[in-house]
RNA sequence: GCGGAUAUGGUGAAGUGGUUAUCACCUGAGGUUUCCAACCUCAUGUCGUGGGUUCGAUUCCCGCUAUCCGCACCA
């Protein structure tokens, strides 16, 4: 791999400016921090990595494609946690008037500050009065939570509900489960996976690409019986493999091994830590700039039990790309709770389970005008009861001395045979930040090498993903060689996922130097022969060689 | 958000309190050229933004915005 170094960085994203893949957003009003453009070249490619990723996990078989609206109601994000948890909390000195975070005054008295809760760090700072780092006070406020996600009104005036842009796409796959879960006629495990932009109010955009307002995300929310244990297929992974795991530091070793010895604690997480390398790979990442490293328990996501993100070297150091997160049973549950719809699946037994069912319920007819308001607390009392009970029986709901008498209650006894159970089935989840990744392969496809004593730069991307497929040149624009070239171009305009640009400007080997600048994996140059025979050179960006090729017989 | 640096054509740079702001590359037109940034002629295009000081500000001062580097946070 090519040396990272801030000369080259500026060489690398003053190309992409130049050439129409990466651009500051609104440049011409002053531009606006965390937001950018995919140009005129970058517009197709982050296309192409869209569509492989999408190709790439549907290719497993049980995955359907689902969109949701970005535009998210306030409950959605109250019910997932990320109202509560996706905020940074601060609090105001009474005297000086500054704001902190919470989190930062009391860091050298908690080792892990920034996991509390906003009570939690209220007792803290009550208890311990930190200093205002501003004036030296110590009289605070109330700690006031700032929020991450942008905030929007869905409708207008005073029937406007409070919503905002989602901070992620997989809420949308969990509150769309039951219509998922018949699309699959109700058997797991299946997944939905869903791409699009994403929006988080960051305080602080950085780094260009890396760290975004709105951004393009890519999950699969994958749905297992947690009972089934998994069997998947390690054999296509059989080199080792970085793993910065918890409690072991860096190690190497196959996917296959680190499942099998609890390094990774779930097989499907093994199983798609695999699935996800082969996709940034196809793509274009280096595979020794590429790593997997486990979060602590301690810095894991609210909604998770495992987490392990794949990292990928570039200019700006080791930066997590995907996220890989086995999130149990968090989601459907809150959902659950929060709206009071089922969203389970059903799992039947191996056999029906026969339940003796014997105890006791009330007679509503007697007991109903005798407790009257009482009545159903007294039925679900009664029910409780062991069958060996003996009435008449003294209770006391409510305050209320109560007398149950046999005449009261019925026995109930009988035998119920149950086939199966309804369960909340668990997700593990790979998501991935696909700016990241584009940023990444382009860090790693850019390539500086000398040419005849100048300096030549191209990008060395995979065929699958090249913005620009193929750029037809006649070599000289008169003699029929232009019309003949435009011929061509048009022609292979029209497959189907091809994509070709003609250019006529400029000497021939200025324009391979262009087309190679912008990854584009094959020229054409018509030249006199092509007038003659119908041939034409095919010229390969990396190798540089040329070969003959029948017009009819283009490999596109 | 805090601290530091920066902002001049598409890109990279030079320069100035005073007429029309400089250079290279790029881009476009024409010419030339029988396959890897060649050459000749011509052309297009710049002082981030708002205020202040001044007779006059791209230059000095202040605010804003953006970018880069640390701190913090995340995909």
């Amino acid at each position: 791999m090519e040396e990272f170094s801030t000369e080259r960085l500026s060489r690398l994203t003053g190309m992409l400016k130049r050439r129409g893949i990466i651009l500051p957003a609104f440049e011409i009003h002053g531009g606006a921090a965390g937001l950018y453009d995919f140009g005129p070249v970058g517009g197709r490619l982050r296309n192409r990595v869209n569509q492989t990723w999408i190709d790439h996990w549907q290719s497993l078989g049980n995955i359907v494609e689902i969109s949701c609206p970005t535009i998210t109601p306030y409950s959605v994000l109250e019910a997932s946690g990320h109202v509560g948890e996706f905020s940074d909390f601060l609090i105001e000195c009474t005297e000086c008037g500054e704001a902190s975070r919470a989190d930062h005054l009391v860091e050298d008295i908690h080792p892990n500050a920034d996991a509390l809760t906003k009570d939690e760090l209220a007792k803290l700072i009550q208890e311990n009065n930190p200093v205002c780092p501003s004036c030296g006070a110590s009289i605070w406020g109330q700690i006031e939570a700032q929020n991450l996600m942008f905030n929007t009104k869905i409708g207008a005036g005073a029937s406007g509900r409070q919503g905002f842009l989602r901070p992620e796409t997989a809420q949308g796959m969990f509150t769309s489960f039951t219509s998922i879960y018949r699309h699959f006629r109700e058997r797991l495990p299946f997944g939905a996976i869903q791409t699009g932009k994403g929006y988080r109010n960051e305080i602080s955009p950085r780094q260009g690409m890396i760290r975004l307002r709105e951004f393009n995300m890519a999950e699969l929310e994958y749905f297992i019986d947690p009972e089934v244990e998994p069997v998947h297929d390690f054999s296509p992974w059989s080199s080792e493999v970085t793993l910065i795991a918890d409690g072991h530091g860096e190690v190497s070793m196959t996917l296959g091994q680190a499942v099998d010895e609890g390094v990774i604690r779930h097989p499907t997480v093994g199983y798609f830590m695999g699935w996800t390398m082969d996709f940034l790979i196809s793509v274009g990442i280096n595979p020794s700039g590429l790593r997997f490293r486990q979060h602590e328990s301690t810095e894991m996501a609210h909604y998770a039990q495992d987490c392990w993100d794949a990292e990928i070297l570039g200019s700006y150091g080791w930066i997590e790309c995907v996220g890989i997160a086995h999130r149990g049973c968090y989601d459907l549950t809150a959902h659950e709770n929060a709206t009071g719809q089922r969203l389970r699946a059903w799992r039947t037994f191996d056999e029906p389970k026969v339940i003796e069912i014997d105890g006791w319920t009330i007679d509503g007819a007697k007991a109903g005008p005798a407790f009257r308001a009482l009545a159903g607390k007294v039925k679900e009392y009664v029910e409780n009861l062991p069958a060996e009970t003996k009435f008449p029986h003294s209770h006391n709901i409510e305050g209320t001395d109560l007398e149950i008498l046999p005449e009261h209650v019925k026995r109930v006894q009988r035998t119920e045979n149950v086939n199966g159970e309804w369960f909340v089935p668990h997700v593990v989840e790979p998501a991935f930040g696909i700016d990241r990744i584009i940023w990444h392969l382009l860090d790693h496809s850019y390539t500086e090498i000398e040419k005849s004593g100048e300096d030549y730069a191209l990008l060395a991307l995979p065929e699958v993903i090249a913005p620009v497929d193929v750029t037809v040149l006649p070599l000289f624009e008169k003699d029929g060689m232009d019309l003949l070239a435009q011929e061509i171009h048009k022609d292979l305009c029209k497959r189907k996922n091809t994509f070709s640009v003609y250019d006529a400007s400029g000497s021939i080997g200025r324009r391979y130097a262009r087309a190679d600048e912008i990854g584009v994996p094959w020229c054409i140059t018509v030249d006199h022969e092509s007038l003659e025979n119908n041939t034409v050179t095919l010229r390969a960006r990396d190798s540089g060689e040329q070969t003959r090729v029948s017009i009819d017989d283009l490999p596109f």
